[in-house]
DNA sequence: AATGAATGAGGATTCATTCAT
DNA sequence: TATGAATGAATCCTCATTCAT
């Protein structure tokens, strides 16, 4: 251990450091079909049963070629939930963008029912967004990007005029929480979606955040272009 | 087989029942210690650094002994959040009987501040009810507490006339989730409780029921003792 | 380990003598009990599905008093053989001995067809002599049953002047394993035993025995009272 | 799952099939030194006392290495028993190949030695197929090839016209169970043999299989080449 | 005599990751 | 770049037996 020949071995009780793949070395069609593959295991069995194995075989290719495109198992989810993620905040800008009235509610309700198209298109999401928090490191990906989805919003409806004047953002941060949540219950029997639910819920998000609005954050307001 | 003592032997040959550990049996002294030993284990590293080993070491017994007083691991993780649960619901029933006022804010209040003060009493549950919903079975068993909650709180609220016509238990148990999530967030960064956040949900679970109650609902009406 | 107070430890190195225990000593009732439902599981399960615990749920006392009636497993299953092949013994003797012409037919097949009554009496003994025949200790048991039984028939036969002249007890041996045998093979599907083979396995053995007899052997003599 | 790239991903969910190790990925030199350090095993200590731990711990390689090769312990297992299966049938056929003379007491005792010659050459055998049929499914597979080698060994008979009209290949598989308790018998205490229960075990067989033989049978037919 | 409680010693299998080629 | 092979470290669980009471 301790002789010429121990190398560049590092020291016992290091941190051990992740090995970085670099991101512009990734082969993109294999990348994708890897990501493809940890979806439907994770839709068919839950984050659980995803192992490096299951994936291999399942993209049909040897275990090992894993690392050559990940550095370990985790970030082979955390890929397949960025790219989810990044397809979530399209659709969110997107049907944001076509609104023409701004109010609380049509906010509210855009990005809630974008949220729902997504989920729709994308079961493993739902499985692993909605249902398979489990791990630490995981979950406080999940709650930053709310909280920046959460200060988008706030700021589109405070530039708008919607917003009562002592509110901040953890009003916003509050709402987007509560209808994180109210997917997940949702969701949680069916990938298809409680339908009475989400418009509850909707409803649940509206009511909380009008008490914390401006008249037009209510009645609207047009959209500026 | 062929006399009349053979009794009520269980058919072998069955469905590999989870074997039962008598309750009668066991020590208390040391099933409340392995308890404890497993709350710790969860609060210092989740859900899933929990296993066998780890308790037992913990708690300075044979990993074979943990078999004397529970059929399986999930059995002492289900032990622990039973017991986490019944003392929630003695909390919320005690707290809840001492309202002289009965309206939804006050059942609401009631209620949830009952939540964090076992929140804050018991922190492996926080973990392990709020955080670690990982095990299927295990989440399965969470909703189904929920629902009863929230069938029990409904039926305060209507028997006092508090509950406007059209209303159902959806909106309970939809509220019940609401209030779950909010102490996700609540308890996400520390086992203390963000206090704004709690507050501001109650204020989220408040308006959204009050959507639904009668004007009773609203102002208030005296206990009948 | 070495100090004053190891007491009367055995040394580390001895061979674990087998405590016994004292036959006279044992409560007639439950040891009759536990030989019973370990038939049961035996024929249940298999003999590999026999354990302690399964032994003692079944009788309704608990694992640690086993101890008191045997001194271990081993001999739980060696008293349910021993028991068996008593009654074995029995039935082959009182059939033989209603047998007026002996000859090497009627010999071969009063006693085989005594071990069938027996084995329809007694399917544990069926699983448990015929098929799981897996302990060294057992197995040697079962042979020198089978050698005893061989040496009793041949002197039959021998004292009744069936027996040419050469033969010796090792055919008789030969005949018993492959009768064994055939039991083996008729009983292996089910527990009623197969007609065909057990009629077939008489004419095997009847057949390979008469090569080693006596005119009177194969007509057979009237038995002496 | 929504691209024609998905392939045969084999569903995940189905009954938990053995995983299967691919044959030609084996490395055939670890995958004989494992079958024969567990067939040394075996004859040390029945097939009860191999292990997964003995054997790897015998073959010098880590315990997780062995589920490289096999699927699982019994594979292994399995593995040996059929190994030395089709040794014992390249031996038959070889020998019978070599009869000039075809009669039922040629077959007999041309296959019964073959056998003797492979049980000599291969203790592990001895004690796995004579000694060890512990196992239900590597019983039933015994069974199986018994049935075959008497299905095979009859349609010789039956093609050489040695065979009686109402003969059936029930006679000649109960032909094939004697013998192999016969070699039990013979091989019970030594892994040599006992050659007097060898000679007579032929002998019973043959004397058997005759009654239902047809005069040719007896006689024997010269072999068309 | 009886037994509740305790446990040492195993037992099979899984899995993420490494490494020589 | 790609990968077949290898494995250390875990994981949950079983069981015969002992022993203090």
């Amino acid at each position: 251990m301790s002789g010429p020949e121990s190398g560049p071995v590092s020291g016992p009780g290091d941190v051990p450091a992740k090995r970085r793949v670099p991101q512009q070395t990734r082969s993109r069609g294999r990348v994708a079909r890897l990501l493809e593959v940890t979806g439907e295991l994770v839709v068919d069995g839950g984050v659980e049963k995803v192992n490096t194995r299951a994936i291999a075989t399942a993209a049909g290719i040897p275990v090992a070629s894993l690392y050559q495109y990940f550095a370990d198992k985790d970030e082979i989810l955390l890929a397949l939930v960025e790219r989810d993620l990044a397809e979530m905040d399209a659709q969110v800008a997107a049907d944001l963008a076509a609104l023409s009235l701004l109010s609380v509610r049509t906010i509210v309700e855009t990005t809630m029912r974008a949220y729902v198209k997504v989920y729709l298109r994308r079961p493993a999401f739902v499985v692993f967004w909605l249902r398979g928090r489990t791990n630490a490191e995981f979950n406080d990906y999940c709650r930053g990007h709310n909280r920046l989805m959460a200060g988008q919003l706030f700021e589109l409806a405070r530039s708008a005029g919607l917003v009562a004047d002592p509110s901040t953002t953890v009003h916003a941060q509050l709402a987007v929480e509560v209808a994180d949540r109210i997917f997940q219950l949702a969701f949680e029997d069916s990938l298809e979606g409680h339908p009475t639910i989400i418009d509850e819920g909707i409803d649940v998000v509206t009511s909380y955040l009008e008490n914390h609005a401006t008249p037009a954050g209510i009645s609207g307001v047009a959209r500026q272009w």
